[in-house]
DNA sequence: GTCTAGATGGCCT
DNA sequence: GGCCATCTAGACA
């Protein structure tokens, strides 16, 4: 795998909306027992801490759980919703609690594997939301604080960023955080197949 | 210790 | 469009 090249500690130190838009089009790696799997990152969601209702670090809630978000950017947080695995990167300065959430990939490296791992379903869907995607790389809980810089989860040189264009609106999934939800910290890469789907169009 | 809600996905109608 | 699986962190007693 030494044709992968992880993105750089330095690359992890910009602001948060701004490596919101950065992840795009990176590659994100996950090497497991069975193999490597990847996929360019095509979707992002960025929670701004404290003051992001939305964000499981709102009002500095420090926890067990939100402590990685704490910690030095570019570490993994991953956090378990319902019956699937939600993956994030952090972002910030050490004690500044932001992150990022990977919604969506495009399948690249071990194609086989992620159909394994998403049987009977179409390619599409095998990435294109923030739960499917751990499933299908293979990213589980125990990944939670590694970082991004070292295997075996790490997030590596994708697409030129000049190579597609980014949108950008309200993130979906949190209807009940009051004015929060209307923040337009989703991006996505335009035009692209892997997208995930919104869940509730309601405006 | 007990209760509840949730950054979702899949299956049913 | 609606319902439910399945489970952990967080709040409260």
């Amino acid at each position: 795998m030494n044709h992968y090249v992880p993105m750089p500690q330095s690359f992890y130190e910009q602001p948060t909306l701004q490596l919101a838009q950065a992840l795009l089009g990176c590659l994100l790696v996950k090497e497991t027992e069975e193999g490597v799997a990847s996929g360019y990152i095509v979707e992002t969601e960025a929670y701004m801490g404290p003051a992001d209702r939305a964000a499981h670090s709102f009002g500095n809630r420090r926890t067990k759980r939100t402590e990685i978000m704490f910690g030095k950017a570019g570490s993994v947080y991953t956090y378990t919703m319902h019956t699937h695995i939600l993956v994030n990167v952090v972002s910030s300065d050490v004690g500044s609690p932001e992150a990022i959430l990977i919604r969506a990939v495009e399948p690249f490296e071990g194609t086989s594997l992620m159909e394994n791992r998403r049987p009977g379903r179409s390619r599409k869907e095998w990435t294109n939301g923030p739960g499917k995607l751990t499933k299908a790389l293979g990213i589980q809980m125990n990944d939670y604080g590694h970082h991004f810089t070292a295997s075996p989860l790490t997030i590596c040189e994708g697409w030129e960023q000049d190579s597609f264009h980014i949108s950008s609106g309200p993130r979906i999934g949190i209807e009940n955080t009051g004015e929060a939800r209307d923040y337009p910290w989703r991006y996505w890469v335009e035009g692209n197949s892997y997208l995930s789907k919104m869940r509730s169009p309601t405006t």
